[in-house]
RNA sequence: GCGCCUGUAGCUCAGUUGGAUAGAGCAUCGGAUUUCUAAUCCGGCGGUCGCGUGUUCGAGUCACGCCAGGCGCGCCA
């Protein structure tokens, strides 16, 4: 089943060639009309492929109308303007793309003709200390990437980079050593373990000391060994536990320590490539043939002293996962400040490979308090990201026993569970992730609006009707397409395809939850125009047919945001 | 000092890569309920898209220059 804007796409393009010949057509880039008047899709490309020619847009556009060759799908296309090729898609095209998507386990939405292998690299939180509001959006926006990356049929491998090594131990191990409280180290294993952090890195006396018990770990002293390993499994108990929470899993967690072993080797093979050379002691790659990073300073990959670094690392990981899994592309989701460092990275790879992997970074902005400035708690310690969920169910909570008091515990538990995780969520995944945005606990909870809440409850809305309807086998009705909101609300069901795509084309997950919010809102104006229920057979049935696959792409939708809907709220 | 990012309604944000008359939510004002869950829906008000110059059929989007804020700039990650 090919969707509307691809039919529509290939069909101009075969005009386009004919018109202006193979070697100067250009793609026809389909998008949604601006306005319904003028129809459901307009050919941007061509517009634009005219004054890449010198030719009149109208005049091509006409042009390209008498060539266009396609079915049923559009009523005969319009040119309008300065030369809009617009679409209007015929209801019985519409009608047939429903009822195919009816049938479909996968709501029409097709597998791409290419699969390709993707790394994404996310979350990636520090041992030995919480996980705070930092990590949740590499963690959400990541898995919603995996997940969207999956449906659409690429192989995903995700890997959690943890931050498992470094100079912290040093001090930990030192503190793990002379001041531990194991009672406390049973209660809240990472509290203790940041509390020990801090008092070694307090107490300067302990520096030298410190240091000797990380020359000690990395020289493979076996005790040490040993307490660095606890350390790491203590951390990834409480880890998993905020995973579990999320409803995020990894299928590889391959931290910084699994590289160590390689470090050494890939040091020595960018030197011998001339890739890497010593400046002040430091072993570098420098970049003076890229016009961007020429007057950066370089890319570290080996210290004065000696010791490696997170560049080091990085290629380390680079390799390791070209060499094994010969992804197509990686992804990096990490925070926006680190934009120069990814930047050299790759095009370190660049100079190390003749056809690396598509690597992007993936960015996103801080998370700020209503004050405008990083999101910080009244004693400005970061948040921790167990609080900040505990919080979200708790006030979720609230919510529902205010709405629905009759509702045994457990039961209002379970929703706020969902309301709350998926509100954070929710609202993380709809904003533009590039920039920072202000965190509010109204807003996100909010009925109205963009947000999780409004969403779940659409869907709950809908099986609403299912339930009052009695059990219904609404997918052997025929749909008929009448009421404008009705086929209002059965384009923009048809366009959830293209949407995941665009998603996984430029990595934004707001414009899946855009998506998901414009058709909640077609489904307002098809629920308060368009009695179900009570209407007459056929039509009774093929509303409850619209129904259904309206909940089901919210459902779709929201579980590849990674958010759970409910059946009551 | 150099570089990157951001600046859109009173507030919080979209804006699909240069397309048609810039959109939501909140706030504010007004309307709808013998209901399919009102945690709802509909409408009004609200804009010099930071400022300026330019590119062109067309600019919130591209280029250049200012202004303001954030972030980053060799041995942390």
């Amino acid at each position: 089943m090919s969707s509307a804007p691809d039919i529509l796409a290939d069909a101009v393009e075969r005009a386009l060639r004919s018109a202006v010949g193979a070697e100067n057509a250009g793609p026809a880039i389909i998008r949604p009309c601006a306005d319904p008047k003028f129809g459901d899709y307009q050919a941007n490309g061509v517009m634009a492929l005219a004054k890449r020619l010198g030719q009149n847009p109208r005049a091509l556009a006409e042009k390209v109308i008498a060539e266009l060759q396609f079915s049923d799908v559009s009523e005969p296309p319009t040119v309008t303007g300065a030369g809009f090729i617009n679409f209007r898609l015929t209801p019985s095209f519409v009608t047939r793309q429903i009822a195919a998507a009816t049938n479909d386990e996968r709501l029409g939405v097709p597998t791409v003709a290419q699969p390709k292998t993707v790394v994404i690299d996310f979350s990636s939180p520090n041992v030995a200390k919480p996980m705070h509001v930092g990590h949740v959006r590499s963690t959400i926006i990541g898995d919603c990437l995996a997940r969207v990356l999956r449906f659409l049929g690429h192989r995903v491998i995700t890997d959690n980079h943890l931050g498992d090594w470094g100079t912290q131990f040093g001090m930990l191990i030192i503190g793990w050593k002379r001041f531990r409280n194991d009672e406390a180290l049973q209660q809240d294993a990472i509290g203790e373990l940041e509390r020990l952090y801090k008092y070694v890195n307090d107490h300067k006396e302990l520096r030298d000391d410190a240091k000797a018990e990380l020359v000690k770990l990395q020289q493979g002293d076996a005790e040490n060994h040993e307490i660095w390993q606890k350390i790491i499994d203590l951390s990834m108990q409480e880890f998993s536990k905020t995973y579990q929470r999320l409803g995020v899993s990894f299928d590889h967690t391959l931290g910084e320590s699994f590289y160590n072993p390689m470090l050494k080797d890939v040091v020595e093979e960018l030197k011998r490539l001339n890739l890497a050379r010593e400046s002040e002691g430091a072993m570098c790659i420098f970049f003076e043939d890229n016009p961007e990073l020429k007057k950066t300073s370089p890319l570290l990959i080996q210290k004065a002293d000696g010791a490696f670094l997170y560049g080091t690392t990085d290629m380390a990981t680079l390799k390791c996962r070209i060499d094994q899994w010969h992804p197509d592309e990686i992804v990096y989701v990490t925070d926006a400040r680190q934009q120069l460092h990814f930047k050299q990275v790759f095009a370190a790879a660049r100079k190390w490979w003749e056809k690396p992997p598509d690597l992007r970074h993936v960015y996103f902005g801080t998370i700020l308090g209503e004050d405008g400035k990083p999101l910080k708690t009244r004693d400005g310690t970061p948040v921790k990201l167990a609080d900040l969920l505990d919080e979200a169910e708790e006030r979720a909570l609230s919510v529902v026993t205010e709405k629905n008091p009759t509702l045994p515990l457990v039961e209002r538990q379970q929703i706020a569970r969902a309301v709350g995780i998926g509100a954070v969520k929710y609202a993380d995944l709809s904003q533009n992730r590039t920039t920072d945005y202000v965190f509010s606990w109204s807003k996100m909870l909010a009925m109205n609006g963009n947000t999780a809440p409004y969403m779940q409850y659409a869907y709950v809305r809908v099986q609403s009707i299912f339930r009052k309807a009695g059990a219904t086998k609404a997918d052997i009705a025929t749909v008929s397409l009448e009421h404008a909101a009705e086929l209002d609300l059965a384009k923009h069901i048809l366009r959830f395809p293209e949407t995941l795509h665009a998603v996984a084309e430029d990595d934004k997950p707001n414009w899946l939850t855009g998506y998901l919010y414009d058709l909640t809102g077609k489904f307002s104006a098809f629920y308060e125009n368009c009695p179900v229920l009570q209407s007459a057979e056929p039509t009774r049935s093929s509303r409850l047919l619209l129904c259904r696959l309206t909940a089901d792409v919210i459902k779709r939708g929201l579980n590849l945001l990674g958010i759970e809907v409910i059946e009551q709220m």
